[in-house]
DNA sequence: TCCTAGGGGGTAAATTTTGTCCCCTATGGC
DNA sequence: GCCATAGGGGACAAAATTTACCCCCTAGGA
């Protein structure tokens, strides 16, 4: 894991829920494993611009912070699956509201993007 | 302005929100401009942990996302406003509720932050 | 003249996050 | 032996982001 040189400023509850859900693939895969996506290698093919290694160390991190749970199953070939704890269940809800904002605005996002990619 | 060299994964509505409160003081910025320091100085004053460089930046960033609007008063001085626009308004219950998550957690998260840095 | 408030910005460094590449265990099929 | 699947991980490089450190402007007051 990486070491953080500079101290985090959490006094408020944001800076918190930025630090959980704060990697780039950390809100899809949350997504994923409520759908029932959870195997390491079917969120591998679920979520393909990312490699395994991110994956595995932002479900590690997840992990962590005990929004998601890890069962290994000791067989060969190794089985692992991954669900949402309880705390992860009450992500769901800012989850769902930040799929749901950036559908209804997408238009205005990807316009924003396309003009700034001008320049 | 950076200019990014690897393509956004944009299909998802997730990834679009992530695209507009991405920075880290964003979610600070729109917090505390709703709740009327909208000043720029004002905002230096209230977010000391960051440089008013990055609140700039980031200010003008959800300006060009159309979630803030800029009002330049022709003063000497010069006076400066930020208020939410209409979309802006729009993200305020995603930010509200991850406040509260990000406080009713407090606990655990600081509790992993805490033996994270022990390692 | 110097300091303050109020606004802004350029450049380079530091930090943090992602990505690339390679390797390991074990089983089973060809 | 070679490939595939299922899981894992480390070294290092590159990209992305944030910060540090300077600088600019105007006007007013001591």
């Amino acid at each position: 894991m990486y070491e953080k040189k500079i101290p985090l400023p959490l006094e408020c509850g944001l800076m918190m829920t930025r630090e959980v859900l704060g990697g780039k693939w950390k809100p899809n895969l949350l997504f994923a494993i409520v759908e029932g996506i959870n195997r390491p290698s079917q969120l591998q093919r679920a979520i393909p611009g990312a490699t395994k290694r991110v994956l595995n160390l932002q479900l590690r991190e997840l992990e962590e912070f005990g929004v998601i749970a890890k069962k290994i199953y000791p067989q060969l070939p190794p089985r692992v699956e991954y669900s949402l704890t309880e705390v992860g269940q009450t992500l769901l809800p800012i989850l769902l509201q930040m799929n749901t904002w950036g559908e209804q605005n997408r238009t205005l996002i990807e316009t924003v993007i396309a003009e700034r990619s001008k320049r």
